[in-house]
DNA sequence: GCCAACGTTGGC
DNA sequence: GCCAACGTTGGC
């Protein structure tokens, strides 16, 4: 199987990239969202590559890419009553919630804003821009991956 | 099983 | 701070 790619948000104010590059390795937990679980469980991979987007940032950016180290991993902070994260429907029997394993790798020279990924020709289709979608946690084709890779380093980001 | 009310996300 | 879009909840 071909690695996959992915978009990971995280508000910066709740964890930044600057906490991924310190922490190294991290458990991304908190996934509340089914349509976002299904693809942490069902379709991420060890070895597959993500972008950290920070939403709810001025302005919203990918500003790093991280890999997953594992996955399907019981999202502990739905047992845990003092996380905002506790969810007494998830029981230990039968774990609603899973979590996926995450190493920093490296932070993008420049951050591409979501304000450029729009202007950018070829990445209409991003599920980031799509209308009104909100997922967490969503796929992205390898070309789309290269070309905001391409972004990073190039001058073209505003 | 429908659907109104409510809560959340997240760009602007 | 506003609000559109969408998910979830709960009454019936």
């Amino acid at each position: 199987m071909a690695r996959q790619y992915w978009l990971m948000k995280s508000e910066p104010e709740s964890y930044s990239i600057e906490q991924f590059a310190r922490e190294k390795t991290t458990l991304w937990t908190g996934v509340r969202n089914y349509q976002a679980r299904n693809f942490m469980t069902k379709g991420m991979k060890t070895g597959d590559l993500f972008f950290f987007y920070h939403s709810n940032a001025e302005p919203p950016s990918v500003v790093g890419i991280g890999q997953i180290v594992d996955t399907n991993i019981v999202d502990p902070t739905a047992f845990d009553k003092k996380s905002e994260y506790y969810d007494e429907k998830s029981k230990k029997e039968s774990p609603r919630w899973f979590c996926a394993k995450v190493e920093f790798k490296q932070k993008l020279k420049t951050p591409v804003s979501l304000s450029t990924i729009k202007k950018e020709k070829g990445l209409e289709k991003m599920l980031l821009l799509q209308r009104g979608q909100r997922l967490s946690i969503q796929p992205v084709q390898e070309n789309e991956f290269q070309k905001i890779l391409r972004l990073s380093e190039g001058a073209l980001n505003a």
